[in-house]
DNA sequence: CATAGACCTGTGGTA
DNA sequence: TGGGGCAGGTCTATA
C-alpha cells in the first residue's frame, strides 16, 4: 500500500529519537508496531509504502493530521528562538508520535535509569511473551520475580502493581480529556510513574503537546542554553507555547544524537 | 518544599 | 581484560 505524504516525515529521526523503542531498521525499511499491528514502512520521496497497519492507523500514529510547519511557526513566532530555528531545519520531519497509551506507559516505566539498548531488550522480552504487546491483564498475572528474571530490576514492582491497577479498571484514555495538571497527577498515582514518565506518556500517547518531559539531557540543555534549572515545564510553555513538547523533542534529539 | 540515598543490573568506556 | 560507574528516574525519609 502507498500513502501520499502531504506532511514532512523523516522516519529515521522519528523512530530513532527515544520516544519509541520497538522499531528496527532492516536494510531500507523500518519494522515495528502500529496500534499492535506488525508494520513495515519505507519512504521514497513523498510516497510512504506500508504493510500491516491500515492507512488511518498510520496517519494517526505519526500525527499526520497536525501540520508540522505550523507547529514550527507557532513555536518560533512566540519565542523567536534561534537554536530551535536551526534544529527545525536540521531535523525537519522529526515528528511526535501518537502511541498506544498502555504500551507507552509500561515502556517508559521500565526505561527509567536504563540505557537505550537495555530498554529495547526489555520491550522485546515483553513482546516475546505472546503475540504483540501484552495487555495489562496478562502482565498483572505475572509476579514481581517473573519481571526480575526478565531483567527489569527494581522496576519489576512498578510494572506488577501498575498492571494490576490498569487491569482492574484504571482507564488511561479517559485521562486524555483532562486538564494538564489533573492528567499528570492521575498518571503519577501509578507506581513507578513520576514527573518524567508521566509527561512522556502524555506527550507520546495522549496528545498533550505542551508536555515537556525533563530528563538529564534536557536538564543539561536547559542549563546550557536557557540558564534554567527549575520550573522548566512552566518556563517551556511560557516560552514555546502549546507545542512545547515538540521543542523538547528537538532539543533532546540534538543533545543525544 | 527541597534534597539526599537507595534501588536492580546490563553494558560500555577506561574515570 | 576486569570491575567501578553510568543509564531518558522514582520513592522515601529527613531538615
Amino acid at each position: 500500500m502507498i500513502l501520499k505524504l502531504k506532511e514532512p516525515l523523516n522516519l529515521d529521526f522519528t523512530l530513532n529519537s527515544g520516544q519509541v523503542f520497538n522499531w528496527k531498521k532492516n536494510n531500507d525499511f523500518w519494522e515495528g508496531f502500529v496500534n499492535g499491528k506488525k508494520t513495515k514502512l519505507k519512504k521514497k520521496g513523498a510516497n510512504l509504502f506500508f504493510k500491516g497497519a491500515s492507512k488511518s492507523e498510520i496517519l494517526s500514529f505519526f500525527k499526520l493530521d497536525e501540520s508540522l510547519d505550523e507547529i514550527y511557526q507557532s513555536i518560533l513566532s512566540k519565542s523567536g528562538d534561534l537554536l530551535l530555528e536551526s534544529l527545525f531545519k536540521k531535523y525537519r520531519g522529526l515528528r511526535i508520535l501518537r502511541q498506544e497509551p498502555w504500551e507507552c506507559l509500561i515502556s517508559f516505566i521500565i526505561s527509567q535509569n536504563s540505557s537505550i539498548k537495555t530498554i529495547r531488550k526489555r520491550i522485546e522480552t515483553l513482546y516475546s511473551l505472546n503475540d504483540g504487546f501484552p495487555s495489562a491483564e496478562t502482565l498483572s498475572k505475572l509476579s514481581e520475580s517473573d519481571f526480575r528474571k526478565m531483567g527489569f530490576g527494581y522496576r519489576s514492582k512498578y510494572v506488577k502493581e501498575t498492571s494490576e491497577i490498569v487491569a482492574s479498571g484504571f482507564d488511561l484514555r479517559k485521562i486524555k480529556g483532562r486538564k494538564f495538571d489533573s492528567a499528570l497527577e492521575e498518571l503519577k498515582s501509578l507506581p513507578g510513574v513520576g514527573d518524567k514518565v508521566g509527561k512522556c506518556v502524555m506527550l507520546f500517547s495522549l496528545d498533550f503537546n505542551e508536555a515537556f518531559p525533563v530528563d538529564v539531557h534536557i536538564e543539561n540543555v536547559m542549563k546550557k542554553f536557557y540558564h534554567r534549572e527549575r520550573n522548566i515545564q512552566e518556563f517551556a510553555v511560557k516560552r514555546f507555547g502549546a507545542y512545547a513538547g515538540y521543542a523538547q523533542q528537538y532539543l533532546f534529539f540534538s543533545d543525544v544524537f
